[in-house]
DNA sequence: ATCCCTGCAAAGGGTTTGCAGACGC
DNA sequence: GCGTCTGCAAACCCTTTGCAGGGAT
């Protein structure tokens, strides 16, 4: 990632906590960086072993307590793919896209494809609601299992 | 929900019980009568306690095993609309239909949209897999929220 | 008669909460 | 200095599991 996507994102969550009165913690600063250190998706689990790893000090609360601010300033996007688990991305800059779970090893796929936005123009003209964000996933059985008899790209 | 659906559902999950070598209990057929009794979304607790409040003695470990069987029997659909919780919906005879889900009040609204199995076609044969099923919400701000300042359809 | 399925209760795992101390403002 | 934010641990809630008894085959 970088670093003039950092210095962005480190700029809106700034303006972000100015325009809500919220305090400028290093916490909240230190948890965003490591967010756009990484690609990929995440868990607050995962979150709280890296930070850990790296000697930095932060707590599971403070995790959960953030993470919610960064979803409400549009740094962050949160998914449920099924499991009981919630799991993150970053959104600064990440092109649009969705989700194709395996339903064999559960690795996630990501793809794009523009229809999707004319399906939500016309939704919030039916339903008179202006759409902040969607969720597309697709759950999904490889192909090479079927005629193989084994999936090719277990996860790890 | 009419009879000729409910002899339908019986019938659906009988052949999968034996086709799948396992039993034909009272609870599994309780269960499945007692989903198809009812419209719109539920969670486990819910079911539980209607079924409870109509002096059925079904325990939460009965439900949470034979949700599963009827999911794969494909009687039931499982939702995570961003809560912890499940919800569930029928799925038999029930036009395929996606979800938009109020930011404020947490309602949910079904539309259907056809371009939607477009894009699950595309997607197949790019990523090389075969979609089971698909999940699409839309998070979405009520416009009379927007221009009234509050919401019109709380829920309950 | 076998052994899968059920009910009950306890355990599990992710998330939330309460509280004392720390620190941004 | 005030009031919010943090870390810690306990509480919470949905879901899963273990086990003994019961019912389907």
């Amino acid at each position: 990632m970088s670093q003039e996507t950092k210095d962005a994102v480190n700029k809106i969550l700034t303006e972000y906590l100015e325009v809500n009165k919220h305090r400028k913690t290093s916490e909240r600063f230190a948890i965003l960086n490591e967010i756009y250190s990484h690609d990929g998706h995440f868990d607050i689990e995962g979150l709280y072993l890296m930070m850990k790893n790296k000697k930095y000090r932060v707590s599971r609360a403070t995790l959960y307590n953030n993470i919610e601010i960064l979803l409400d300033a549009g740094l962050v996007i949160k998914h449920q793919f099924g499991k009981n688990m919630a799991q993150f991305e970053k959104a600064y800059k990440y092109r649009q896209h969705d989700h194709l779970i395996c339903t064999d090893c559960e690795k996630v796929f990501e793809f794009c494809d523009p229809r999707i936005m004319q399906i939500q123009r016309s939704t919030e003209e039916m339903l008179n609601f202006k759409v902040l964000h969607h969720s597309l996933n697709f759950f999904a059985k490889c192909r090479q299992l079927s005629e193989k008899g084994s999936c090719q790209h277990y996860k790890k």
